[in-house]
RNA sequence: GUGCCUAUGGUGUAAUGGUAACACUGGAGUUUGUGGUACUCUCGACACGGGUUCGAUUCCCGUUAGGCACCCCA
């Protein structure tokens, strides 16, 4: 009995069975609520861009694998975050984790050195890690970039990328940033450094965390980045690499804070800072704000050099620097501290009709307003009056076009003041310059 | 990849082992061609799958998604 009566429940099931699409793990929607969010930092970026003489350029989405595994030795995103893209034949396709070495590949691949030295190219775009997603910290995600390629090596190049990410912060009216600096320093000295790292850690293995004990063959930078309580007890006394520059590295830092001095960005060294991936030397950075509630406290943007990320990929000695900007994280600081001034431009007409051949003649007017450059919004969907003027209200419009079967047949239109209320009768031939007369 | 927390209309919140309430939003209207207030009506949800149970939105398990802490990072 109970057997009939479950199968019975199941088929009453299985027509109900509902099927549930959802956008994948730690990638979103953008809705037409945000995006004038986005469009104010697209805008922002590619102003910025302009104004500091960058040139745009775009990559696909999808690289070999090469670019990213020549980039140096394994860290976790190319190593364990790259999406494997499933294609028919030859080679391994992964989405971009990162956009530098796509630009430097495209460089490279195009001759671009032969072109007046240095390159100051600018992107934005789509990139993608998997990994687990939090506030702030997505699969898919948005950067915008700024790199630096071929010329001299001049610290003067560092400053000016880390001044363009700043700017364009400040463009996007986020307050109290602060960009925070170190040096991880080159082929030279950063070997000696480690050297040193790992024999202060030594005799102190049985303290530190499992995780540490881990990394300190493979990568002893990572322990001064450690949460643990006991490590960041250790760590304090712990050699700093910022201390044990070779003089290049140390002029070269003490240059660029020169320059931020000169410019008037604030910034704060952080001995302690390290970049994720491996093919960075010299100085780093990332712009955080200040004193930032748990919400935003993220870095918003960061770089660094990458003097020999060329030669890894197969080309010339290229001096490089660049820097990236997340744009959700941007976009989320702008709401956190309610960034106002994005109003987009309302429609300022609104059409309302009243009975078929009113409608009709509408979308005539509608299109000759907009060739008119008058942008009109409209409810051709409804018919009622109320509620037209209803939408017309919410649409926040300074004029509503009324036209009813009277007006079709007078070949004329009342334009109501939607503020004072105030409407007068024109001709239908004169609406464009009517209306253009009263916004 | 690991651990913990969460999941109710579009949004924000209730309640309950016997299928769900409220506010806002959306739609229609309050007599004939006039909005912003007020009032009326109305659309709309228990994330998905399985188990326990006479019966599950409620309890248990799994999945998915979101969040937090790791890992790592824009």
């Amino acid at each position: 009995m109970s057997k009939i009566k479950k199968s019975a429940k199941k088929q009453i099931k299985a027509k109900k069975e509902k099927i549930v699409i959802q956008s994948p793990k730690g990638m979103r929607d953008v809705l037409p609520a945000d995006q004038l969010y986005w469009e104010k930092v697209r805008k922002s970026a590619n102003k910025i861009a302009d104004s500091f003489n960058f040139s745009r350029i775009d990559t696909p989405i999808m690289e070999s694998l090469e670019v990213f595994e020549r980039t140096g030795e394994a860290t976790d995103i190319v190593e364990k975050q790259m999406y494997f893209v499933k294609a028919k034949g030859e080679k391994k396709l992964v989405l971009r984790p990162e956009l530098t070495a796509p630009v430097m590949r495209a460089y490279i691949q195009h001759g671009l050195a032969k072109m007046p030295q240095p390159m100051k190219l600018f992107y934005t775009g789509p990139l993608f890690r998997y990994e687990q997603p939090q506030s702030g910290r997505f699969r898919q995600h948005h950067q915008a970039g700024f790199e630096i390629l071929g010329g001299a090596f001049d610290s003067i190049y560092d400053a000016l990328v880390i001044l363009t990410l700043f700017r364009l912060l400040e463009e996007l009216r986020i307050k109290n940033l602060i960009v925070q600096i170190n040096s991880i320093g080159c082929r030279t000295c950063r070997p000696n450094y480690v050297k040193k790292l790992q024999e202060y850690y030594r005799n102190k293995k049985d303290k530190i965390c499992k995780d540490c004990r881990q990394r300190l063959p493979v990568r002893p930078l990572r322990l001064l980045d450690c949460k643990n309580e006991t490590c960041i007890q250790i760590k304090a006394g712990a050699p700093l690499i910022i201390d044990r520059l070779c003089n290049n590295c140390k002029k070269h830092l003490q240059q660029v804070l020169e320059h931020l001095d000169n410019l008037g960005v604030p910034y704060s060294i952080n001995p302690y800072l390290v970049r994720g991936l491996d093919y960075y030397n010299g100085p780093v950075f990332e712009i955080f704000i200040e004193q930032a509630p748990s919400e935003i406290n993220f870095a918003l943007a960061s770089g660094g050099r990458y003097d020999y990320l060329a030669e890894m990929m197969g080309g010339g000695k290229t001096f490089g620097i660049g820097g990236g900007m997340g744009m959700e994280r941007a976009i989320e600081v702008m709401k956190f501290q309610q960034l106002s001034g994005l109003a987009k431009g309302e429609p300022k007409v609104f059409l309302v009709h009243i009975g078929d051949e009113a409608k009709k003649k509408n979308l005539v007017i509608f299109e000759e307003l907009r060739k008119a450059g008058i942008k009109a919004s409209e409810s051709f969907g409804k018919e009622s009056l109320k509620s037209q003027l209803h939408s017309a209200d919410k649409a926040n419009a300074a004029l509503s076009l009324i036209l009813g079967q009277k007006e079709v047949f007078e070949e004329t239109i009342i334009i109501r003041n939607m503020k004072t209320g105030v409407q007068e009768t024109v001709p239908i031939s004169k609406i464009v310059d009517e209306v253009k007369k009263r916004i």
